[in-house]
DNA sequence: TTGGGGCTAAACATGT
DNA sequence: GACATGTTTAGCCCCA
């Protein structure tokens, strides 16, 4: 076997006392038990072979670095650097041959197993570049030979392949060995993890970008190397900029290994690793305890943890490790953010945006808009259903309400004059749903307001004031994809409220019952200080789960602190004809307009209030004639200040 | 712990 | 009788 000659090209090594090559003399283990003399010196020792017999020797070497542990013995590479570990007897009842790593994952504790994993990783990586090296110098003495072979032969046909392929294995050895090393950096990751739980992200280790490793770890060897390779002095001043871009993540999160430290090129970090900051500031100390990856040590002050950090996490194999996979968390979470970026931004640029309307005016207030729309409309989706993301190429634009340059193609049912009007007193849900319509109405998504708030928009959104409840009904449905499913539940819960409120007032006419509000029942119903239902909250939260929820529930919040701005007095009124819907509205409808005057009874409806009972309340009516009449003088620039005042009618 | 607001579900009544 | 509409009650959750 190809394993063989490799090891017997480890043997016959004169320069190989510490290397790997030892191992195989330390115990019968894999590589004693199948190594034969066949003396091929590795000329064609193929990559997936020699890598087969690393990793054996590599899991021969974490046997015997278990066994040590486990006898007390420590390996004098490691043992100034590992606290002692305390390892089952059983452990030590085990031959090397006998344990594999699955056994000892259930063997040792997470600490145990960590700081295992930590001393094998360690002298592997030791002792396979201290063979790599010698494998390299052996096949540059080979190299050398074949060339001073063939500087006498010149004309042998033969030594131009030979040359070739000695050369190539160069290469191949060389390759090896990052993969190696990679590999056995991930290993130590892997092994990293489970017991401290400092990263949390599955899957971390593999879904880093092989390249970064590969790269930092041949330079890395490099730098080790730098005693017998001068050419390769210079690298340990290069790592950093020649440390694989990352577009997401480039130098911020490469340390440069800075006296032990990783000192991030973070500016803030720089400052913060070099015990510059006051004490308990320090990032890599918290409450009492080391925070670096895997440690947890109980420092009592930033002295101690000072000298703790200088002496358990100086520069070193498994500080680079660390500090490597902390790196890699980084990058990872910056991938992460991006894509989540890059899809919010594009479900808002689906949800929100239509080619065909511009809205000047502002998105859900924390939501983020393109600036472009796709193609493909929310309309062409059934039921309205968010859509998967797509390209998001628009910058993310937060767009600033304004009051004086408005939209009338967001709600359709308003005409141009009225939306102005009512965005000049608008109230926040109004608003919100003016701003979001498209967003309602397509996405499914569960509007931040009360029944009783929907169902008195839905009233106010008429120029009468007054909606049948099929109406009110259909102005769900049309104005927001969640009401079309479900109906029985939120019919109900309509009418419930219908019933239950008394601000909406029913009123008979002579083709049926038409609902209204009365404003100051409406105000008084609700609290001062916020509105907005919890229920409403938390099911727009599992049902939405981006930023229109900040948005639409700040919305809601804010809609409590606007009383009646635009709302006309409604408990006696009745509109000059009421409307099959208010979907025929243009600019008929001037709410700012029909404040002021009572509204005119249709002489073709004869109407008969009812009115709820009130227990042991009086009779509302009147005042709110007067509070309604506050509408007319009701400043243009009308503020929110008023309005605080005004929400605080007990 | 309690009260209030809100939602959901259900039962019931009434009218078409 | 089916359906729509309206009323009422109960239970649950959440929050102040």
């Amino acid at each position: 076997m190809m394993v063989e000659s490799a090891s017997d090209s480890i043997r016959s090594t004169p320069t190989s006392q510490n290397g790997v090559g030892s191992i195989p003399s330390q115990s019968d283990g894999v590589g004693a038990r199948e190594g034969s003399a066949s003396g091929d010196n590795n000329g064609d020792l193929s990559t997936a072979e020699l890598l087969h017999f690393q990793q054996q020797q590599a899991l021969q070497m974490a046997r015997q670095l278990l066994l040590q542990q486990a006898t007390g013995l420590s390996t004098p590479s490691t043992e100034n650097k590992q606290p002692s570990v305390q390892v089952p007897v059983s452990v030590t009842m085990m031959s090397p041959q006998m344990i594999t790593q699955q056994q000892m994952q259930q063997i040792l504790s997470p600490a145990q197993l960590q700081a295992v994993m930590q001393q094998q990783q360690a002298l592997m990586l030791q002792q396979l570049q201290e063979y790599y090296k010698k494998q390299q110098e052996q096949l540059h003495l080979q190299l050398l030979s074949q060339q001073q072979a063939g500087k006498q032969q010149p004309k042998e046909a033969a030594l131009g392949n030979k040359q070739l392929a000695f050369q190539q294995q160069l290469l191949q050895m060389q390759q090896l060995q990052q993969q190696h090393l990679l590999n056995l950096q991930r290993q130590s990751l892997v092994g990293l993890q489970p017991g401290q739980g400092q990263v949390t992200l599955p899957g971390l280790p593999q879904a880093v970008s092989p390249s970064d490793l590969q790269q930092l770890l041949k330079e890395m060897s490099n730098c080790q190397e730098d005693s017998s390779k001068p050419d390769n002095a210079e690298l340990s001043s290069t790592i950093s900029t020649s440390f694989p871009s990352n577009k997401l993540s480039p130098p911020t999160v490469h340390p440069s290994l800075v006296n032990g430290q990783n000192a991030l090129h973070n500016p803030r970090r720089d400052s913060s690793s070099h015990y510059e900051l006051p004490p308990s500031s320090h990032p890599l100390y918290g409450h009492g305890e080391c925070r670096w990856p895997g440690c947890e040590a109980l420092c009592e002050d930033m002295g101690q943890f000072v000298k703790h950090l200088n002496t358990e996490h100086a520069l070193d194999d498994r500080s680079t490790a660390q500090c490597r996979v902390q790196m890699q968390v980084v990058q990872q979470l910056e991938i992460q953010l991006a894509k989540e970026s890059e899809r919010l931004q594009a479900m808002m640029t689906h949800l929100h945006m239509r080619p065909s309307e511009p809205k000047p005016f502002s998105q859900p207030l924390n939501l983020v808009s393109g600036a472009t729309h796709n193609k493909m409309s929310p309309d062409n989706y059934p039921d309205g259903l968010p859509q998967p993301p797509t390209s998001a190429t628009a910058p993310i634009t937060p767009m600033r309400a304004g009051t004086s340059v408005i939209s009338s193609s967001s709600l359709p049912s308003m005409g141009p004059v009225r939306r102005r009007i009512v965005d000049k007193f608008c109230t926040p849900i109004s608003s919100e749903l003016a701003q979001n319509h498209e967003f309602y109405k397509n996405a499914e998504v569960r509007p931040p307001f009360t029944y009783a708030s929907l169902i008195r928009q839905a009233i106010l959104d008429t120029p009468d004031r007054q909606l049948t409840l099929n109406e009110i009904y259909n102005w769900f449905t049309r104005m927001f994809a969640y009401f079309r499913r479900n109906t029985a539940t939120w019919k109900n819960a309509v009418r419930h409220n219908l019933s239950l409120h008394k601000c909406f007032v029913r009123v008979e006419n002579v083709k049926g019952a038409v609902w209204t509000v009365d404003e100051l029942e409406y105000q008084k119903r609700r609290p001062p200080k916020m509105t907005g239902s919890p229920t409403l909250v938390k099911n727009m939260i599992s049902g939405l789960g981006y930023g229109a929820l900040n948005a639409s529930y700040q919305a809601a919040l804010a809609e409590s602190s606007f009383p009646l701005l635009n709302s006309p007095p409604l408990h006696n009124s009745s509109g000059s004809g009421i409307h099959g819907g208010h979907d025929d509205v243009t600019s008929t409808g001037e709410p700012g307009h029909s404040n002021g005057s009572s509204p005119r009874l249709s002489p073709q409806y004869s109407q008969s209030v009812h009115v709820k009972e009130e227990p042991a309340e009086e009779d509302v009516r009147p005042a709110s004639v007067s509070v309604t009449n506050q509408n007319p003088v009701l400043p243009e620039d009308h503020d929110l200040e008023t309005e605080t005042a005004m929400e605080d009618l007990p």
